[in-house]
DNA sequence: TGTATTCAATACAGAACTGTATCCTACTCT
DNA sequence: AGAGTAGGATACAGTTCTGTATTGAATACA
């Protein structure tokens, strides 16, 4: 059975890509369908052949993108615990290479944020990935402290939490003021301080 | 020459706070005139007698939250600073005080970041806003710093950046996970490492 | 080669939204 | 009391949006 010429899926992607970068845009509840059609080159007619409403489209969207995150986090889990280095600069390495686009990313992420704040299931959804992506951090922490024979006073995840808060955080006044506030800047200067504070030698 | 019993003011404060709720509820671009017009008890005709459109109402809403967020935390300063206390508590205080509906204020002032990152008059706006707001509490951290005798290893703005980051950051997961994140836990077990870090005390 | 099916384009209906123009009411001032 | 005016309600026009129904083209299959 072979694929048509105008695979279904072929435009699914499209249809998603298109809604990525309306949505960082214009911002959901802002982007039309129409807006989306648009960009990925088709009609309403293919959004509603393949979505069937505005809504579904905003799960698989975060879906499609959840996916792919997770798997490029798990690409790159084994190079980053194994190669040297310090800790801090392999898992703010693993933040800063997931999203390659800072900006489009951000503004993506905090509008689903948003969506998750008002809506129950967009909430479930999206606490899922986090703690998965939170269990992969995790995962890297343990592997490299373990490693490099230090143990931590308080729970990794609670420190890897308070990574995640920081760089998002961070990362806001970053693109408010790209001049005063480079990207990573609050990071690099204060959580080796933290991590200093956390971390003891075992034995 | 009395004011009438139906203030022009009045009707345009209750205009702003409905716009309040309902762009916390439905965000920016999914509220319509309508529905804040509805909840402040008036009609479209008191809307569009008292603003433009939609997007200056935006832009009136930012500086009328503004002006009354700065003027509550010049109120505050003087007796945080005062007080006794340590100087985590004071500020973390300010943070929390000036923003009682924590849920409300932060759906608001994360739908107004993402619309200054997309439009650069309201980013300007937000911009100036958060330089005030940052030096309101770096001039607190500067006087309870001194009366404290501690000197700082970093400029105290620097310091205080990486507060407003993490509290924002930390907000985020705690309104996403109650259980998981009590409010202000991220603050409280890790700001006063830093804080250790960067103080010493003066000669 | 002819038929059936799948997918996207087009046309359309109904709703909602913004903004305007007009009307009405209530207050002020003389 | 009566004229003038300010502020808000109502009605309306024009646009835009979502979602559906129909049509057309291309592919699979017999």
């Amino acid at each position: 059975m072979q694929p048509p010429k105008r695979s279904r899926t072929a435009t699914r992607a499209r249809l998603l890509e298109g809604a990525l970068d309306v949505f960082a845009e214009r911002g959901f509840a802002g982007a039309s369908v129409e807006d989306i059609c648009d960009r990925a080159g088709f009609t309403r007619g293919a959004f509603y052949s393949n979505f069937a409403s505005k809504d579904e489209l905003v799960l698989a969207l975060f879906q499609a993108t959840t996916d792919r995150l997770l798997e490029q986090i798990e690409a790159l889990l084994p190079e980053l615990a194994s190669q040297p280095g310090t800790l801090l600069d392999a898992v703010l390495g693993l933040l800063d290479e997931t999203a390659p686009d800072q900006r489009q990313w951000h503004l993506i992420s905090t509008e689903f944020t948003l969506h998750a704040l008002r809506n129950p299931e967009a909430a479930r959804a999206l606490n899922e990935q986090r703690a998965m992506f939170r269990a992969s951090l995790t995962r890297l922490v343990a592997e490299i402290s373990a490693t490099s024979g230090v143990r931590f006073s308080v729970p990794p995840e609670q420190f890897v939490r308070l990574v995640i808060a920081l760089h998002e955080g961070a990362r806001s006044q970053s693109l408010l003021e790209p001049a005063e506030v480079p990207a990573g800047s609050l990071e690099h200067t204060f959580l080796p301080m933290v991590l200093d504070a956390v971390s003891r030698p075992s034995h």
